[in-house]
DNA sequence: CTCGCACATGACAACGTTGTCCAGGCTCTA
DNA sequence: TAGAGCCTGGACAACGTTGTCATGTGCGAG
């Protein structure tokens, strides 16, 4: 039995082909496939009895040989943080929205924050062909993405820039919004303000305490070092940092969050404190106006970020785009009470 | 030129292919695929050739093809009703690591509550040949399916049972919980208790219901149909809603909400109340613990409820699984106040 | 020295689809 | 009635990979 088998055991079984419908219908494949994509050129008649040979058949056409033939696969790759942050969820969803509206599909994973993991993400992505790449940088370094960028994956990141490519970027002005928090709280008063924030490796991280910085410079106030905790997020070296600040040699009046994460911890120290001590955070959160104090954020808007620079990806993919470019989004300060509590000293 | 051009133009531009790092390297095509693989049986000599030539070509594997060939696409669907619901991010979460591990990559969509969104996409990524879904049903009709369970699809159903199927579902005791959270206000003194939810053909708010209604019958206190406000999630309707019940010819002293989004727009209402009103709400909301009072509910564990039905996923992938099975979750009554307050008349 | 064996390598078909091209049958017109 | 033109349908190659099998080479044992 020289012959090889006809069909090997697929995880998906048996499936019929265009040759089986094409085989019951008694005409050739090429009359299937037309009828498949609603192409012309075929008789009422052979398209009627092909369709009920596919019906018959519970014929699905095979995606895959598809892409491979059309070198299209109608998906973009979407490589964030982490799917369970409530910051990603209202991107993702956007993403989605743009790229359903452009008949693709959305495949997408988490890094946690890790450039190895982010690297080996995005190049499952290319290797799966996806027409596209959004991607929410864990890692400082894309070089390893230029042959792929070159060879026609669009690419647009998000919230973060690349590192070391030239590429479409759209993120929210984390230095101006840190920067207007910070003033806030100096405008009601308070100048011993404390920071806390992720890693400034992380480049919102960064932005955003030189936001701070700049503004307390902007006021003639100088910084001490106790003010400011740095690459500080799980919740229980967010809470000692905080208490130390409010209980050093020089307590501060108010703190100023860098992440919607460190907010949510410091809320829950700042209710245990005897005084009552200011807060701004960056990012909103949901319930914000229902405490008491109601928080104070600089609020981002993760939707309208994810939809852009879906849009910007699909017109890199028109051939409208040329030239790769910076979009930065304002953010909005929403004042609901804990950013405007007076000194407390 | 009878002849074809050798490259169609295709969106990914001419990317190099084994044949031309084969062409480069002096070897043949196989043995390309072996090296790239790791297969045995190739002399180190020849393997650091073949090295060369991909990292000069800038070859990476065209999975669409291997796809073809090999028939499993080590990729999973997740099909969800919005991913911006912050349900459902760590849902998602936990089904994209049990996928990870396996090696596979989550495409996922969202049906917005539509059943016929949902199905277009389910069989958009059967046409791709995913090798399993999950599914967070919208509609309740899924025999559309069974073709493509047949062909071996592995598929589970999470938060919501199949409907008119036989498949393996995985979700939270609904029922339980909402009795048990009824009780727990009955027993805190409540006799005229509100109820509002999603629509009854949304399984889980049928079963809420359900649980509700019981709870009341167990205490033998007759539901006035005032109390009940079935089918509406948007603010707006949720808070005419909630205001109607506290107001009407038999007002209620406590209100037992069937969902996130429904709790937290309740919470509002509550809080502009002259009169104080208990509450419990099922899922668990962040920051519901700073609330004052503290928002009691029934949480249940979303990321549980995604691992577990990823994972016996890939259990019917793997083959250990025959019977279709349904699996509840325990919930989990936390306390923290709202649900403890008296009757205020 | 030779036979056989292990091992490295490559030729070839196949996966299921779509694009190209050609054949046959029909209608319409001169 | 013959030729031109259109419409329908099918044969075939190609997409880039992997599985099967055949070939060639070198080496050790008898």
């Amino acid at each position: 039995m020289p012959e090889t088998a006809r069909r090997p055991e697929n995880r998906y079984g048996n499936r019929p082909t265009m040759k089986d419908v094409a085989a019951r219908a008694g005409v050739g494949l090429k009359t299937v496939s037309r009828v498949v994509n609603g192409e012309p050129g075929v008789t009422p008649d052979t398209e009627r009895r092909v369709q009920e040979a596919i019906d018959a058949l519970g014929f699905r056409r095979n995606d895959s040989a598809r892409v491979l033939r059309k070198g299209s696969t109608a998906s973009i790759g979407l490589v964030l943080e982490d799917l369970a942050d409530p910051f990603y969820g209202p991107l993702s969803r956007a993403v989605e929205e743009v790229a359903r509206a452009h008949g693709a599909l959305l495949i997408n994973g988490s890094s946690a924050e890790d450039p190895d993991r982010e690297q080996e993400l995005v190049l499952a992505l290319c290797a799966r062909r996806v027409d596209g790449l959004v991607v929410i940088p864990a890692g400082d370094d894309h070089r390893y993405l230029e042959p792929e960028i070159k060879a026609g994956v669009a690419t647009v990141f998000v919230d973060r820039p690349a590192g070391k490519i030239d590429a479409d970027v759209v993120l929210s002005d984390s230095y101006g919004g840190a920067r207007d928090g910070v003033t806030h709280l100096i405008s009601h008063g308070h100048r011993r303000i404390g920071f806390i924030g992720d890693m400034p490796r992380i480049h919102t991280a960064a932005e955003r305490l030189r936001g701070y910085r700049a503004a307390m410079e902007d006021a003639g106030i100088p910084v001490e070092d106790s003010w400011m905790s740095l690459g500080v997020t799980d919740p229980v070296r967010v809470r000692r940092a905080a208490e130390e600040m409010l209980t050093g040699p020089s307590p501060v009046t108010a703190i100023f969050t860098g992440n919607n994460r460190v907010t949510v911890t410091v809320v829950r120290v700042l209710a245990e404190q005897p005084r009552q001590i200011a807060l701004v955070g960056f990012d909103d959160i949901e319930l914000a106006d229902l405490l008491r104090p109601g928080v104070t954020v600089v609020a981002q808007d993760a939707a309208t970020l994810g939809r852009t620079a879906a849009e910007r990806l699909f017109r890199q993919l028109d051939g409208t785009l040329i030239a790769p470019e910076r979009i930065e989004l304002p953010t909005r300060l929403i004042t609901r009470g804990s950013g405007e509590l007076p000194p407390s000293d």
